[in-house]
DNA sequence: CGCCGAATTGACACGGTTCAATTGAGGTGG
DNA sequence: CCACCTCAATTGAACCGTGTCAATTCGGCG
């Protein structure tokens, strides 16, 4: 299936390379670990909230996503995990997971645990460190434009500023072209990201539909008017995406 | 005045010691930081976002938030900044600010600096360690409750529950007793925080008075019904502060 | 073919925003 | 000491975005 495929170890050596830029010794680590896979099904349970922290795991295929479930039985989304993205790694030693990573879609996950000597700075793979940190400071950064989401924008805007999100974190790990992406989430899944009820989500799509401005397909999702879009997503409230500066040009 | 008051040097060490057991050498390394002290009137920018984080300071008097403005003018406040907490200390190398903090009241910093061997783990002070960890670990909680908050409660839960974990916060460092707690906050930065309008604000607040839960005075802000204000905090959505575990009875 | 979860749609209620005006409190200068 | 100014707080009324309830349709899979 489209959404499942697996992003292939050169891409996510290229994505981080993009980041800060790697040598040989440190591109051939990460291609190790992204050979090392395991396999899980929708709903699995990656990673259990308050759980310590001690193996960092590397997304492979798959969507996964970082949620809570309220007492009423409600689900609060932080994050959608995309393959190049991890799992439980975490630069503060000792650290517990504050939210549970579950699979939306079958998942194959890679063991990251070699990484531990770079992320504690035992080693000298200071490119790669860079890389590293460079990707958990947007996972902060994303989580941040997520406040302000909820905070602060319309459902419109909130919906459109979250495929925009998607479209170019896909694009980062080569699974999305400039148009069309992979979007295995369900409208309830959306709507525990949104903080919005399900109804609305499915209006709020049709919305953008009837404009022109998406299309939404068997687990697909092309973006159709992109600047009409960034309008509606009221973007300038979140530009910190693009900022992820890449590596200079070499 | 009230909420200006500064957090003696004791109460600080007494804070982080109650997170992780602190030795002497460690607890008088944090008293000679909490002495040495610079204000900042209302208003100041106390660390611009984007700026690279070198320089950690730990807020002594007054309150601050770390806050991101939007294009048409609305703010977003990430969180509420109080005494006893640090400003710009991040546990990977070479960060930048992911917002802007900015003081609420006339504040007063001290360079903490001293701490940023500990933090890389070039020192042997592991009790204080621990401590810093759990502290930034309690951010990182409180950021995430927050997103819960915005995404998934009611005007009333949001303002009960926010009210609820400032009182948590200031009694963890002895600025508030079991009723009564110093509350410098404009309606506007409430709003600010909570994702809502002022106006709404003012009647979320006029509501929880005439149920009897809490009292508004100038500058403070009194509980009088705490078993109350968690049931319209649908506070089992948050339990997270009190989790915060305190050190084993020693 | 029949089943079940996901998507869709309509009608209606309600929470929260917006606009507009008034009151209250602290600070400053005459 | 009072008049005045400004910003925060307060209140009312109308509006509208979103949630809720309830049915229906669609699509994949056994």
């Amino acid at each position: 299936m489209f959404a499942l495929r697996a992003v292939s170890p050169d891409r996510i050596v290229a994505n981080f390379d993009a980041l800060a830029s790697l040598d040989s010794e440190e591109a051939s680590v990460l291609t190790e670990i992204a050979e090392r896979k395991g396999k899980y099904l929708v709903g699995s349970v990656l990673l259990q909230q308050g759980q310590s922290i001690d193996a960092p795991r590397l997304l492979v295929s798959g969507w996964a996503c970082r949620t809570r479930t309220l007492p009423n039985g409600q689900k609060q989304i932080f994050a959608i995990v995309l393959p190049g993205d991890f799992i439980g790694l975490c630069w503060r030693p000792h650290a517990r997971a504050l939210s549970s990573t579950v699979a939306l879609t079958a998942v194959t996950t890679a063991d990251a645990s070699a990484l531990l000597p770079t992320v504690r700075g035992e080693d000298a793979r200071y490119g790669l460190r860079e890389a590293l940190m460079l990707k958990s400071w947007q996972d902060e950064m994303l989580l941040m434009d997520h406040v302000v989401r909820l905070g602060r924008q319309s459902a419109l805007a909130r919906m459109a500023s979250f495929v925009l999100e998607l479209q170019a974190r896909l694009q980062q790990v080569g699974m999305a072209d400039e148009r069309v992406m992979p979007f295995p989430l369900t409208q309830y899944a959306i709507s525990s990201v949104l903080g919005l009820s399900l109804v609305h989500v499915n209006r709020t799509l049709r919305s953008l539909r009837d404009d022109g401005l998406i299309q939404v397909g068997s687990g697909s999702l092309a973006v159709l008017d992109s600047p009409g879009l960034c309008a509606v997503s009221d973007f300038g409230a979140m530009p910190e995406l693009g900022v992820v500066r890449l590596k200079a040009p070499s």
